[in-house]
RNA sequence: GGGGCCGUGGUGUAGUGGUUAACACACCGGCCUGUCAAGCCGGAGAUCGCCGGUUCGAGUCCGGUCGGCCCCGCCA
């Protein structure tokens, strides 16, 4: 069989009215048509956009009355103008329209099990099913090659400041540290696996040992972990790593990248460098460690107010911290809230109320005539509103808070703007019930070494958050193997297991490692960030399910015993 | 592992224990030379996700199960 098509002259996007007169040859999908009797009107579209192309001839219509929407056609005629009253002000190519002298069927297409349009409503199951015919959608195309174009300009900015692309193994070594690893058997070695990588951290350090002072990657990691609309099982990081930085060095380069992006992508010029912050400074005016800085309603440390009144809840408290919202809230809201802020770790959520200026309602009783002034001036209450307190260990309580700050500020209109900020000065290791877990990774330095209390120990250790999403975080790296050694001792590890599970790490420290940092971005929560849509799967051409199902292929699916036998495993089902 | 919401012609929805399951779009046929999510006329199309239970009677109530979305746990 000859594949038989003219060669196409233009896209569906790019006739206007410059073209007019030009014979052309487009090839598309048909998004609409629409049979006037003696005259067709087809609208074809292509990744680029729509044209419309008219049919008025009798042999032609002959043809075009068996087509359908989504069926393939080629198209040659000339460009013309459309008559004033026909102008399409929609369309991009709304001034004019292809009159067609030739067409032809290139394919046919069944009838879609949803209509190839925006603003077509469709359960995400299905959309997922047919997922290459859902990116046929103009807004699903959008997202895709958005994300192509960031991918394009991160590298034009990395290539142009020094990094080199390098890529590290997908195969790698399982860790029981962090997230759970995909695990993938060894057929050559019976009982021994891979696992997937989760990140490129060990590898991109070993590189800066061996020399390749500035490198970058779009790395693909992998978690088994559950989904949800952030998180994805596979996905991408824009992962770089320097020698001979600080961290100030990485921020003024990110920021750099972050500016080049916004400039060229979105044509926004974004204010820098980023605001700062440490860590303790985040949880205690916002609650959290991704605080969202478009909005205001920051946490007031209230302890020395709340501990002089009669409430014995804040009498025996450490922390009692409070937010003044703008609306009042009612009894049912409250009970709302305070379910968040219980299952942030606090016993509950008090309020009052502030009406003419004055305190009423809630544990206000508690509160003599003073301590309520003294409570006004330090919240600054204007106007009326609701005041939230609760109390506790310091972190469960700004925790608390933060969670409740987060539903109430969900209530707004996000305004148009794009707040970065350097989240920095996390702690290296926090304190659990079975000994200490890092907070980040186990890789980064220490600011000042306290092996006494290892919580206390912060780190050179910092996140990018925009918008209250955390967009990624980095570290400036232990770089000498007794320090290494010092943490992995205090996450637990004996000699024995430091040598099995990072030996190669710890050896390479011994052979001149430079001091070096860096930090890896969500590649997904950068795009999605940029246009407003915190749905990761949008981003990605083909994403899980919030299972980790491919619903079109069918993933997970079986395998043969032969394969089972090849790899050295025997199934075990759950009993039911 | 746990919780919430959802599943009804191809698609999106309505249907709040009782007749023949309703509507819009899509689809099929017909008419029409200026539409653009065309219009008009006509038609076909559903074992109400699946299994079981309660009931004289279940799309509707109950239990289980499969699938989706959101959340908690988890995500160094």
């Amino acid at each position: 069989m000859s594949l038989c098509f003219k060669k196409r002259t233009h896209t569906c996007g790019e006739l206007r009215k410059s073209h007019i007169g030009r014979r052309v040859t487009l090839l598309g999908w048909i998004s609409s048509l629409r049979d006037h009797g003696g005259i067709f009107f087809i609208n074809l579209r292509d990744r680029y956009g729509v044209t419309q192309v008219v049919v008025d001839k009798r042999e032609l219509i002959d043809r075009v009355k068996r087509w359908r929407s989504e069926f393939i056609i080629e198209v040659t005629g000339e460009v013309r103008e459309r008559p004033p009253d026909a102008i399409n002000p929609n369309m991009a190519t709304g001034e004019i329209e292809v009159l067609a002298d030739d067409v032809h069927l290139l394919a046919e297409a069944k009838v879609p099990p949803f209509v190839i349009a925006d603003d077509v409503k469709v359960r995400p199951e299905l959309r997922l099913r047919y997922r290459y015919l859902d990116l046929r959608r103009p807004a699903v195309q959008r997202n895709i090659i958005l994300r192509a174009t960031v991918v394009r300009e991160i590298r034009r900015y990395l290539d142009e400041h020094g990094f080199i692309e390098i890529e590290t193994p997908i195969l790698a070594k399982s860790t029981p540290e962090g997230a759970r690893d995909f695990l993938v058997p060894s057929r050559n070695f019976p009982g021994k696996f891979y696992a997937l990588a989760q990140s490129p951290q060990l590898y991109k350090q070993l590189l800066m040992v061996a020399g390749f002072d500035r490198y970058y990657q779009l790395a693909k990691c992998l978690r088994d972990e559950d989904p949800r609309k952030d998180r994805q099982p596979e996905f991408t990081q824009v992962d770089l790593e320097m020698s001979f930085v600080t961290e100030e060095d990485v921020f003024e380069l990110v920021e750099g990248l972050m500016s080049h992006l916004w400039k060229t992508v979105l044509g926004v010029e974004l204010e820098s460098p980023f605001v700062r912050m440490t860590y303790r400074e985040a949880m205690e005016r916002f609650g959290t460690d991704k605080p969202d800085m478009r909005f205001g309603y920051e946490l007031r440390d209230v302890t020395p107010i709340a501990k002089a009144s009669d409430f014995r809840i804040f009498k025996q408290a450490d922390k009692v911290v409070a937010l003044l919202w703008q609306d009042e809230l009612s009894r049912k809201e409250i009970e709302e809230l305070e379910t968040i802020a219980k299952e942030a770790g606090v016993g509950g959520l008090a309020f009052m109320r502030v009406k003419d200026g004055t305190i009423a309602g809630g544990v206000s009783k508690y509160f003599s005539e003073e301590l309520q002034k003294g409570l006004l001036k330090l919240l600054d209450v204007r106007g009326d509103g609701t005041i939230l307190m609760t109390a506790g260990d310091w972190k469960p309580t700004l925790e608390a808070m933060g969670a409740v700050r987060s539903k109430l500020i969900e209530r707004l209109d996000p305004p148009n703007e794009y707040k970065f900020v350097w989240v920095t000065d996390f702690p290296i290791v926090e304190k659990t019930d079975t000994g200490y877990e890092p907070v980040h990774h186990i890789f980064s330095m220490p600011k000042r070494l306290d092996f006494e209390h290892p919580e206390n120990m912060v780190g050179h250790v910092y996140d990018l958050v925009l918008n209250g999403v955390e967009l990624g975080s980095g570290s400036i790296r232990a770089h000498k193997r007794e320090i290494q050694e010092k943490l992995l001792e205090i996450i637990g590890l004996t000699k024995q297991q430091m040598e099995e599970r990072f030996g190669f790490l710890l050896e390479a420290l011994e052979y001149g490692a430079p001091p070096h940092g860096g930090i890896a971005l969500g590649l997904e929560r950068l795009v999605g960030e940029m246009v407003g849509d915190r749905h990761i799967p949008n981003f990605i051409a083909f994403p899980k399910t919030t299972t980790g199902l491919g619903l079109m292929e069918g993933i997970p699916g079986e395998v043969t015993p032969e394969q089972l036998q090849e790899l050295h495993i025997k199934i075990e089902k759950p009993k039911q």
